[in-house]
Order: structure tokens, then sequence, then C-alpha cells
DNA sequence: GATGCAATTGCAACCCGTTTGCATCTAATT
DNA sequence: AATTAGATGCAAACGGGTTGCAATTGCATC
């Protein structure tokens, strides 16, 4: 801990400053291997267990999902959310600007007595192309 | 390819048989590693690669689903299927009896011309014990 | 019931996404 | 500039899942 009135001991770093910015400028939830290849563009040296570490210290504002192929995703929390419809043929992912859970979320919060912090969302088929 | 009538060249065998048999007994999905350990019991000779092999078998009649653990869950199509509330605490599990998707089923799959074939659906928080 | 053969199993080695121990580096405070 | 706790790079390990291979078994055919 330390003594002055700092929320956290969090450093600002090259590499967790850049990892922010990748996130930022994504356009949906990256596996830690491409947000690793983004950083890498402009920090040549960075690991990847650098990228995880920083997952998981910037578990607060970032969500976590792991898809059926076994590998996480990450997106910043602030980030409008969405859910994808994923090609079960192309692996296309199209994704869905409203989340249709949210109109549910109260009745269901209620009903059970459980505080929903976060969920997860996919749902796969067949897209256009692929029918 | 067998010279016969038969829509499938699988074998019925005690591994497999027993496979089903736990699935239906289930009242929630199952990892590979707790089919594994039920099957057990019966048959103590049964390793965790038949398991695996049976789920990439059976995947007409089974539907995976990754959990943010990492850890993959099998539950046969036919059993009425449900989605959780996950205590991100006590890892406690709900089941949620209706599908709170169906309803918006049809009007996702037209809007995005998107054959929905099926989803995956997780509710994290924390259960009433561990607010 | 014996034969033939492809599907299945057991076993061990392997794969790959993720985690971790450790020495070194660096941001931040004094 | 000195201090020090958090962060990084690197390599090894972890763990859920996969795979090659030889032996076994279900099942169709005789
Ligand atoms: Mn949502
Ligand atoms: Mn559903
Ligand atoms: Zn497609
Ligand atoms: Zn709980």
């Amino acid at each position: 801990m330390s003594k002055n009135q700092n929320v956290s001991d969090y450093k600002s770093t090259k590499q967790r400053n850049k990892i922010i910015q990748v996130l930022q400028d994504a356009k949906r939830p990256l596996t830690a291997e491409e947000i690793y290849l983004l950083v890498k563009d402009e920090l040549p040296s960075v690991v990847i267990s650098t990228i995880y570490r920083n997952m998981e210290a910037l578990k607060n504002i970032i969500v976590k999902t792991v898809y059926n192929d076994g590998k996480a995703r990450y997106a910043l929390t602030k980030e409008k959310h969405t859910h994808n419809l994923i090609c079960l043929k192309c692996t296309k992912i199209i994704a869905i600007e409203k989340c249709p859970l949210e109109a549910l979320e109260k009745n269901l919060s209620e009903q059970n007595s459980f505080e929903i912090l976060e969920h997860k969302l996919e749902i796969y088929g067949h897209c256009k192309d692929c029918r």
C-alpha cells in the first residue's frame, strides 16, 4: 500500500498505455494474441505474458469472455458492449448493436435474488453467405 | 462407409452408452472431468480421451459451451436447455428455467439474415449469500 | 460360431492458451 | 540521486484438450 492518497498503486508504463489504446481503438473484443501483435507494432520487445498480466491488472475496466474456441476475448467495460452472431462455417462475426438482455436483467435479478454484474452471450449459426 | 442401410457407423460400446446415461442423469452441463469420473465408477479402465472423443462423435446430440473458467461443459441437446447464473465469489450455479432469448431469436435472425442454430448465455454476479 | 474389418479404446506424447518464478528494469516518491 | 514496489522479459511450467499408434471390440457376413 502507498502512503499517499492514490487510489491504486498502478504505474503508467508504455506497454500498459498502448494496451489500453489498442482496446479503445478495437471495434470488437480482441484475443490476447491480437492485442500482443498490435502492441508489438509499437513496442517490439513486448511479450505476451505482459498482455495477460495487464488483463488481470486492469480487470476493473476490462470484460473477459471465453469463446467456444477456447480463447478469451477482452474489451474495455466502458465501450458499448455488443454481442456477436458467429458463423459456424466461415467464422464471420456480426455484431449486434443492442443487447437483448438489458430489458430482462432486472426481472432476472429480482426473481433469483442475484446481483447481475456481467453476462456472456454469443449466438452461433449460418450467415447469409453460407446458408 | 458401411455397405448397409445404417445411418451411422457408430458402435454401441459400454463406454459410449455409459457416457450418454451420465449426461441423461445430469441436472446441469458437466465438464469432461466430471463425466470421466462418473463413467469411471462403473468402468474403471476408461481414460479421459475417450470422453473427449465421444463428445466429438456425439456432437449431433450434444451442446458444448466453454465457460469463463476455460472448461467446456457438455449437455444433451434434447434435454431442456437452460442458462445459468454463476456466482463470481462462491461459484454457485443457479439454473434459469426459461430461456430469455427464445422470444428474441426470430427478430434477431430476420434483422441480420442469419440462421440461428444455437446460442450461449451465462450471467455472472453475486448470489444471495455472497452479497 | 468363426472371420474380417472398421470403429473404438487405452496409453503416452503432444499442443496451445494461459500462468508463474525469477532476475532485471523502471515509474514514482522523497 | 537514492529508494523501492510494481512492471517487464524470458523461460519454464500448467492444464484442458488433442492425437498417433497398437491393441481391442462391435458388428456385419459367412
Ligand atoms: Mn448484453
Ligand atoms: Mn437459451
Ligand atoms: Zn458464414
Ligand atoms: Zn455466491
